[in-house]
RNA sequence: GGGGGCGUAGCUCAGCUUGGUUAGAGCACUGGACUGUCACUCCAGAGGCCGCGGGUUCGAGCCCCGUCGCUCCCGCCA
């Protein structure tokens, strides 16, 4: 299959079955050992290593010495005899390892320099640093875990298209030159050179376009597609990275949930996992009521629970005071806590001030009596009684708004702490019924929780006409683990609701609305069929899958943490005359 | 925009706490020896703007200030 006219096939797929046969190998030397009049070369290809041996016996001396000479990393065509290896020089570390190619002839086809960062490492040698592994790309790529993950990256692509296609779906293709977008993340900006003083911006989803796709009628749509934010990174957050992009018209929150679960369900399978085909929902309101978080990590429990009624009872100054204020006492059991020291529940509220938090309440059964600075307090309570011996108990009091984070982080960090997370536990959920809208804190504004083309639930609408505030939306996320894979919501179709909706975001009047999303409403107003969708994070699905720690191992050519690439340097300062034809003036240079 | 970590040979790292002869090690590289290795082994050698700039000091890889790069986190990411 892979046979051209330099070689015969792949080294990887080498075989004992092969023994006998006459090969001609392409590859780059992996690593050499010379014994004098014995020389072994380790010979990589995408597919894998094999080891040539150059010996006396069956090579002339001229081509024992070119493989002596030749240097690590040098492209090689080397023309020999599969042979199996004797028992006491197999390798069963290598796929391999039961035979060797013993060489007759030998060409150096591209030779290397030494290269700056080592492509072939020894066990427990470490990596060069990420810095030098970005700069020297094209080595980095040679080495076998970064050509595993993109080999899986590839499936995963190939299994999304089969998946998709099969079920009706239409690939399809949207404009990277885009026009800017006044919500969400700061767009990258392109300059027209036709047009002084216009702008294209490259797409941050193509949301709109997926929407025009039902309005003409492509009532199954998907894409592949490169999606671009000008934010500041983490390791799991790139400039430009990929989502799987996907709309459907006449459908139902149901109907995209069930797609979305079975798609997941193939990518796990072609990475080697075998998951639950339909995974458990969860509203927003119970993921924040239970985890105090909108993407719980349900590998654990510890889950959070309201106390408030308990407290009522207690006469405590900070937890009387909260619940006075309209706030609640809520927290979570963490069973065997109990023996940890002061300064380890001391690091604990240190998370949970950190995000906001006046400090965590503190209780504790120890060999069956309750212990801590509010045991005085809730002595003769009864629905303390239930602490198990040996649990610690951590409240916070206060607002839902800031008690959720807090808990959030501590139970995060308890769980840690108690290595109760199995890695290789995998529990999906979906959460549904977010809200519409959240009010800025500073400013009271309304700012859409998803993005301003999501549908509300009608029965909300209709029962609270005059408080969007309360309003749910038809949106939803799927979640692994804690880490979202990706979301969606059925659409308003109705241009005068998407008016109105533009209305409550304080997207200007009517007019500018046309300026803005004319072309959306328009659409809108011409026939459009109800629809939906959902786009997943496919770098981070890759990664995940691949066990990468970071999206920069599943990503070719990824930037920097500080947006920069640095194997082709990129970005760049223009010639003056390039910026003049744009009609820009930098006041850099 | 803010905070933490890192920056010494091609690569991975010691040395910095407590400033003081000629800055070390392993791998890689170069030369030599070696016919069953697979991180081959052995002998020898070469290799340094201690990120960059400034300051303190008789003297700075080491202390101070600034700056650049990489990285992790917060803000941000509809």
């Amino acid at each position: 299959m892979y046979s051209t006219a330099y070689r015969t096939g792949r080294v990887g797929a080498l075989r004992a079955t092969d023994v006998g046969t006459q090969v001609t190998l392409g590859g780059w030397v992996h690593r050499s050992r010379n014994l004098g009049g014995l020389v072994f070369i380790d010979l990589r290809d995408i597919d894998g290593i094999v080891q040539v041996a150059f010996g006396t016996d069956w090579a002339a001396a001229s081509v024992l010495a070119m493989a002596a000479a030749v240097g690590v990393e040098s492209v090689v065509l080397v023309e020999g005899t599969v042979v199996a290896r004797s028992d006491s020089t197999k390798n069963p570390e290598m796929g391999t390892g039961d035979i060797e190619v013993h060489a007759t002839a030998m060409r150096v086809l591209g030779p290397a320099v030494t290269p700056a960062i080592p492509v072939a490492r020894g066990k427990g040698e470490k990596m060069a640093a990420e810095e030098l592994r970005l700069r020297h790309r094209h080595l980095d790529l040679r080495r076998p875990e970064l050509q595993a993950n993109l080999v899986l990256r590839h499936r995963l692509m190939q299994t999304t298209r089969a998946y998709l296609s099969e079920r009706g779906y239409l690939e399809l293709e949207t404009p990277v030159l885009t026009k800017p977008t006044p919500e969400g993340a700061r767009d990258y900006l392109v300059p027209s050179r036709v047009h002084p003083g216009e702008f294209y911006a490259l797409p941050q989803s193509p949301q709109i376009y997926k929407q025009l796709f039902m309005v003409s009628g492509f009532d199954r749509y998907f894409q592949i597609a490169r999606c671009f934010r000008d934010e500041d990174l983490r390791a799991d957050r790139q400039p430009e990275f990929t989502q799987i992009d996907i709309e459907a018209s006449f459908v139902s929150q149901d109907d995209i949930l069930a797609l979305a679960e079975g798609l997941i369900v193939s990518l796990w399978r072609e990475a080697g996992f075998d998951i639950p085909s339909v995974f458990p929902r969860m509203t927003y309101a119970a993921a924040m009521e239970r985890y105090g978080c909108d993407r719980p990590d349900l590998r654990y429990g510890l889950e959070i629970v309201d106390y408030t009624d308990a407290f009522r009872e207690v006469a405590f100054n900070i937890s009387q005071a909260a619940i006075d204020a309209g706030g609640r006492v809520r927290g979570i059991i963490v069973p065997g806590g109990a023996v940890w020291s002061r300064k380890q529940v001391d690091e604990v509220e240190a998370l949970a001030k950190d995000a906001g938090a006046g400090g965590l309440l503190r209780l504790r059964r120890l060999d069956g009596k309750l212990d801590g600075p509010l045991a005085k307090f809730v002595d003769g309570v009864g629905a303390f009684d239930a602490l198990p011996d040996g649990a610690l108990m951590l409240f916070v009091a206060g607002s839902d708004r800031v008690s959720n984070p807090a808990l959030d982080r501590a139970r995060q960090e308890c769980a840690r702490r108690l290595a109760i997370v199995r890695d290789d536990d995998r529990q999906f959920v979906i959460v549904t019924d977010f809200p519409m809208f959240e009010r800025d804190p500073a400013t009271g504004a309304l700012a859409a929780v998803h993005h301003p083309f999501t549908a509300a639930l009608a029965a909300d609408v209709a029962a609270h006409p005059d408080h969007p505030e309360r309003w749910r939306a038809q949106a939803y996320d799927v979640v692994l683990n804690g880490t979202e894979l990706g979301g969606g919501s059925i659409r308003t179709h109705d241009p005068v609701t998407q008016s109105h909706m533009f209305d409550l975001l304080g997207i200007g009047d009517r007019e500018e609305q046309e300026r803005r999303f004319g072309f959306l409403l328009e659409a809108l107003r011409s026939g459009a069929p109800p629809h939906g969708g959902v786009a997943f994070g496919f770098d981070r699905i890759a990664m995940l899958l691949s066990g990468a720690p970071s999206l920069r191992d599943v990503i070719a050519f990824p930037k920097t943490t500080a947006a920069r690439a640095l194997f082709e340097q990129a970005p760049t300062r223009v010639p003056a005359a390039d910026l003049k034809d744009l009609h820009i003036r930098s006041d850099e240079s």
